[in-house]
DNA sequence: AAAATAGATTGATCTTTGTCAAGCCTATTT
DNA sequence: AAATAGGCTTGACAAAGATCAATCTATTTT
């Protein structure tokens, strides 16, 4: 049985309301359960981004590869986020970006026609939105102003006091490609730290 | 006489809907026009920002100032922006921001309260609300996608392709900070890249 | 158990970008 | 007209970060 309860959860919890029962059975009917295994791509570079999944479990990597054959990790999702390009998902062109499991994932997908015909309806979930809107203002606003104005070091400090359990989770070359560093700098960047 | 069409022009086009001779009475009962003269501070760190202003003529930066003392440009605003650190603006906490005036402006300000309020009712707002807040989810992504996997010069000549007004608009030194580079950097890229 | 793979580290070297100082041009201001 | 301020460029040098290659270890896979 798929646990659509993490997602009632989380709604209800970023929201500030309740889901009633017709509410859930409305998600429960329009969101559909999907495993990823780890190394599947969620989403591949060219193709268009259909759904967005909720992740009840699991994590992943949305990443561009350059000319040289580099990857570069934009986002790193895990439990009670939303796995898409919402530039592709939102305006249905093809996305530049793949996005690949790092590890088994259990996720609820549903497309954006769904969500804009039964789900933002329920006042709970518009509500929610709006406050996950403004959170990713104000994290991108964040992000953006590390990058410009603060070394590899300080934003690899940051990441430690915000994000510790990113730390933990994943290995540290793709936090060094999160940080727009190479691996090799992100490794001198913490022997020198240490001192 | 304070030039609210500009305004109202703002939210039809984006929202797709038309605002009634009610609506427009609300709204111009409740955003108050202000002039910032060019240097003004629209917001100093440390400070809240209450307001959020329409831009209706004019152009403002968003800065922080580093310990060294100095700036790096987060944002560059002209007409048919909001002005505002929407960070302190939805918390109500101090802004780590200065917002200055880089031409003499005209904005048309309002508080959060107020719009949560009297504005957000307005059906064509809310739905210019939502169409912001994806337009700006997708230009947070490829801006932060540019900074961690693009070098300085490409991330210039992406700003000639997509914003050229910007760059006959600001000063160099301005356009070298909101890219997160030093005006020396910057030259040296233009000088290079004219070979 | 052996082989293959993924990840981390280190050294040597190269490229990109920053820093500091000086000079120049142009548009104000006085 | 002189003075000033803002902005752009250039040179010499320093620092941050990238690249390439090699090695080591731990974990999967077979």
């Amino acid at each position: 049985m798929h646990n659509f309860e993490a997602l009632f959860d989380y709604v209800q919890r970023l929201s500030g309301k309740t889901l009633s029962a017709d509410d859930k059975h409305i998600i429960t009917a329009h969101f559909k359960p999907k495993k990823i295994r780890k190394r599947q791509y969620f989403l591949q570079e060219g193709d268009v981004c259909k759904y967005t999944g909720f992740i009840v479990k699991g994590a992943a990597k949305t990443f561009t590869v350059d000319e040289k054959g580099h990857e570069h990790i934009l986002k790193l999702s895990i439990e009670d986020w939303w796995l898409a390009d919402f530039e592709s998902f939102y305006t249905l062109t093809p996305s530049r970006f793949n996005i690949e499991a790092l590890e088994d994932m259990e996720i609820l997908q549903i497309t954006h026609a769904l969500v804009e015909e039964f789900i933002k309806p329920i006042p709970a979930f518009s509500a929610m939105q709006n406050v996950l809107s403004q959170n990713n203002t104000i994290a991108a606003q964040k992000r953006m102003q590390s990058s410009i104005s603060q070394t590899g070091e300080e934003r690899f400090q940051e990441l430690i006091n915000h994000y510790p359990h990113f730390i933990q989770r994943f290995p540290q070359n793709l936090i060094a490609s999160y940080l727009g560093l190479t691996p090799e700098t992100l490794s001198r960047i913490r022997k020198n730290s240490s001192k």
